[in-house]
DNA sequence: TTCTATTATTGCAATAATAGGATTAAATTG
DNA sequence: CAATTTAATCCTATTATTGCAATAATAGAA
């Protein structure tokens, strides 16, 4: 099928399971390490820093986008790309609180 | 292709994008937080516990297993899953530590 | 307008992922 | 051993992802 099944799961896990499949590339990690280090809005430099084509670099782009992370702004004949902070700080909690769970004393293992 | 390219990018990359890949998904999500939940370790109840079938669930299961999330242990006839402690914190710092990535003032957006 | 620079989109081809039925494997029980 | 139970594997269908070349779209410069 190649399509994940959602009816059963929780609205929590599902986005979860979003944010996660956004972050599941090496190259949207390096996106989102790069624009977090220069801490601005830069535009095309995201190729150059990353060893994939100029195309390849828009599609993740577009992903890292349509889950919020990031937004870009156009200036004229580029766009700036940078992290959505407020998101950023919604995913960071989000997935702390999953990673939070405690997994403290078992009983077994 | 369908593959990612892994060649340029560092380790800490491409071993954060497999453990995002191995959360991306509503299933693989509500296993954890079953696990996490029941702190304990059990065997076929996950099936119960969500809305696929066997086959399907041993594949995810066999998923997180592939990054050491949880363990399986054969006992008799059933085997028994659990969470891995010491790789959870392992992964949660590794988390912790790319969302902590100060995205603070931006001189723009 | 024409040229240039920059980003986005499209169109493939190759590969991976998801799902579940059928089957197999392994261990326990009678 | 035969029957049962439980989990893993095999198989197939379907859909998604990845990558890049080619192309389009957009804005500004000449």
């Amino acid at each position: 099928m190649g399509t994940s099944k959602t009816e059963g799961f929780s609205k929590e896990q599902i986005e979860l399971a979003a944010i996660t499949r956004a972050l599941a590339h090496p190259a949207r990690i390096a996106i989102l390490q790069y624009l977090a280090r220069v801490n601005a809005c830069i535009g095309g430099e995201i190729v150059e820093a990353l060893p994939l084509a100029q195309p390849t670099i828009s599609r993740h782009l577009k992903e890292l986008k349509a889950v919020g992370l990031i937004k870009g702004e156009i200036d004229g004949v580029r766009t700036n790309y940078c992290i959505d902070r407020e998101r950023w700080e919604e995913v960071r909690r989000l997935m702390g609180g999953f990673f939070r769970t405690p997994v403290d004393e078992q009983d077994c293992c």
